[in-house]
DNA sequence: CGGCAGCTTGAAAGAGTTCAATCCGTGTGG
DNA sequence: CCACACGGATTGAACTCTTTCAAGCTGCCG
């Protein structure tokens, strides 16, 4: 393993790469994403500590988006060869990851539902419970207070909003007292009401372990 | 194997389900998708002849979406036992299995970017490229004519839009004299055009060999 | 102190939605 | 063989959520 310091706004991986190496987030944030023709980007993911964003390239050898940090990320870098070797010698690690590239594309599947169907109040407010969620199981949450350093426009990019909408909704869902977010940090004010506006069922994330299969 | 013949517009998984059976799609089409709490759907992906559709069961107990029928369809189902038993068996054959369901993936993130960031034209043209070339893969494409025997219900409800402006798009794309689409079969007219206007780039469905890692 | 990224605000424009009918082809029962 | 029901396609008009454009504002860094 390769360990690696990354400077913010960075791309690791790009659209059309043929990657030799996975790479894994030991700290920081970092994002997938892809342009339009018309130069408009969605971004696909908000990757965190512990996440290894780019396990597809095992499979797929050309890398049909793009990986980049959010802010300055510590990396890992590990060698296909090495990974495979390892797959090979602990099958069932194989399954762990497997597993966790159908929670990734569950969680694209609720990313659409929103983006699709959901207003930009209740996307906004749906994410922000998925983040606060996820970091809560990697132990990054301090009581009600959730790092979340991603600016306005990278939020609208991941919802598909404009950075002027986004801000706009999101004061009204301060104004709602539902939250405060400032300087990189999340406060959640009311977890129960921005769960009701964000219609925040975490089942898709299938965190919990009895829905494990063994 | 138990081979089952079933009626259009049915569920075959509903979420909340814990299968203990992975279904393959031997005739008809079928997809998968969510209800909003407000009671708006979004279609997540259509899958044709050839497709596991629920294969993520394998490792995820719990459906967090369902599974339908478009048309009636004939349905294999093959238990996980059997299906662990066999990959437990070839190897190589899990590795086939975890690249189909990362292509999966790829095809939610490039709805996902047509959702949030494309014009409805766009979004429609971009899914007839998509199902055409998908089809053609599968050998189930005539020439330019393709079997597409979903409604424009169904359409919008894949491409975050209301019926009644798919309809008007439609009314477009046919006045730009690129396709036709009646009795469920598109009929395209003008493919490099429809390729532009959809800003069809099929990199994502990863189906050139060469992009296979072994 | 200037510069810059990110946040905020106002006003106008627009893409897409909603509501409410109408139309059309097909299958069904009398 | 015709009336009727029904799902799906189509149309018109009003409405609204979100975008776009164009400035300001603010805090931080060199």
């Amino acid at each position: 393993m390769r360990v690696q310091e990354t400077r913010a706004d960075q791309d690791i991986v790009r659209e059309g790469d043929r990657p030799s190496h996975c790479c894994l987030l030991l700290d920081g944030f970092a994002c997938r994403y892809k342009f339009t023709q018309t130069g408009r980007r969605q971004i696909f993911a908000f990757h965190t500590p512990g996440d290894i964003p780019d396990i597809l390239t095992l499979h797929l050898k050309t890398m049909d988006h793009s990986l980049g940090t959010i802010t300055s990320c510590t990396l890992a870098f590990i060698a296909h060869d090495h990974l495979r070797d390892l797959l090979r010698r602990h099958p069932r690690l194989t399954d762990v990851f497997w597993r966790d590239t159908l929670i990734d594309a569950a969680i694209f599947r609720e990313w659409m539902l929103g983006i699709g169907r959901r207003s930009a109040k209740t996307r906004i407010a749906h994410l922000f419970c998925e983040m606060v969620t996820r970091l809560t199981a990697v132990d990054l949450v301090d009581g009600n207070r959730s790092p979340l350093p991603i600016t306005q426009t990278e939020l609208g990019d991941a919802l598909g909003l404009s950075t002027v909408h986004v801000n706009r909704t999101l004061q009204e869902l301060r104004g709602d007292a539902l939250l405060e977010w400032e300087g990189g940090v999340l406060t959640v004010l009311d977890w129960a009401g921005l769960k009701q506006v964000g219609e925040f069922d975490p089942s898709y994330l299938h965190l919990d372990p009895t829905h494990f299969d063994r």
